[in-house]
DNA sequence: CGATCAGTTGAGAATGGTCAAATTCGGTGG
DNA sequence: CCACCGAATTTGACCATTCTCAACTGATCG
């Protein structure tokens, strides 16, 4: 038994409690090991039979394209998360994943998932899981785009990918080092890049966060939080609910 | 072997062949009828040990609200949709919802779900894969109100309930009828009840789609598709993938 | 026949977008 | 070490989309 298991094997055992089956099922999705230059698209909206991939190191981010050109970046994923599980699912992906930062992370066949489902099947509810609590981080930002400022929008954003890294083990409560850039900003949170880095200035002339070169601090946690209304309930998750 | 499943089955049934196993495991899940009234809330933000429901008939929604006591409406659910779900496989549930018509569900409790995944492994893999396209849906609904008009919102928004509605037999090509009232319309697409107003008129007057009296007509499709940018490929899925 | 709720319209204000031009910063080659 | 390049960031001026407030209409219901 591998006690090297990633993060995701953590993530999924706070759901199900896995048996040494399901581990080892698991562990087949981490053979193919592969690396990614910063930029690289990883799966193509529109594309057929493509693969998922389990992040071990960088960030990407999953976004849909406009005709106009525009796009709307939908997340972020950072080490530990599953992505382009749709795309497996679907025929055709209905989005696209780009590495933010050069990546290491494992492929996932859409066999690997398909057979594994049918040789350990408390893995399918496991992933079903884990699809649900990134569906409730999509619904997040859903609201976070129909109503809130642009202002609270940011201070929100900048919160929950501060809590997600904490969960990982990558910064703390204090900050987190952070390749994004403002065009990125922009495109998650439906605005302009020009509007992002004047929001990021006002946040940081009152006190409350500083993104700059690479680095988000949290100046002042609690006025951020609350002026952000954050309340991170729905990323964390406590004990197995399926034994 | 009931052959009067619903449509739910029909969906669950378009991404795996399930056995007469599975059929009987989900014909389980429809033993507990419940109607409520117009505006009853079926589930809360915040509540515990919380059921799930297969809506047989009428329309609910499903929303959060923000501290200053706006709301941001995720989706609508018609008959055949699967709600609640993620209420049950998170402790305490992200989201509210409520019934937008008068409604007939059946009830689907915590443990239903659950033992129902054990003894029917094959239903965890149908149902993660109905969960991904209504996030696909959320996520069209994400890219909806990051980067697009008030108008070219509302066109898409219109368009894919239709494409929904005709999906389960419900309207067709020229329009549909629609329980909504334009707060709905507002809280859904993050826009002000008078906006949403202003943004109909204006498509009224350009011969695009109406909306009055509880109908949508759609007046010139074709028009109105080119406008939003509209591609049902997220809402449509083929043959069986799983065998 | 009030009362209430959905829809409608106007006027003025605000949030955020666009365009254009600096400025800073991290390399990279000399 | 320095000059230079391109990308990212920063700022200003002006503009547009959308919001807010307020009033009015019309339908429905007890």
């Amino acid at each position: 038994m591998l006690m090297t298991q990633g993060p995701l094997t953590r993530k999924l055992s706070a759901f199900v409690a896995l048996s040494g089956d399901d581990l080892e099922t698991l562990a087949r999705f981490h053979r193919r090991r592969r690396s990614f230059q910063a930029g690289h698209q990883m799966i193509h909206e529109g594309g057929k039979n493509q693969s998922a991939f389990i992040l071990a190191e960088g960030w990407a981010c999953s976004y849909k394209l406009l005709p106009d050109g525009e796009r709307q970046i939908v997340d972020f994923q950072i080490p530990g998360d599953f992505l382009g599980l749709r795309s497996i699912l679907f025929r055709t992906s209905d989005h696209s994943i780009e590495a933010v930062t050069r990546i290491e992370a494992s492929e996932v066949l859409a066999s690997d998932i398909l057979d594994g489902f049918s040789r350990a099947p408390r893995l399918a509810s496991a992933v079903l899981w884990a699809a649900s609590r990134d569906e409730a981080m999509v619904v997040e930002h859903l609201v976070n785009l129909g109503r809130r400022s642009a202002e609270t929008r940011m201070a929100h954003f900048l919160l929950e990918l501060g809590a997600r890294l904490k969960l990982v083990g990558i910064g703390g409560l204090s900050g987190f080092d952070c390749p994004l850039t403002q065009y990125h900003l922009a495109d998650a949170l439906g605005l302009s890049a020009v509007h992002v880095n004047r929001v990021l200035r006002h946040l940081r002339e009152e006190g409350l966060v500083t993104f700059q070169k690479g680095r988000v601090s949290f100046d002042n946690l609690a006025g951020l939080t609350e002026l952000a209304g954050f309340d991170p309930d729905y990323l964390d998750q406590d004990g197995p609910l399926l034994r």
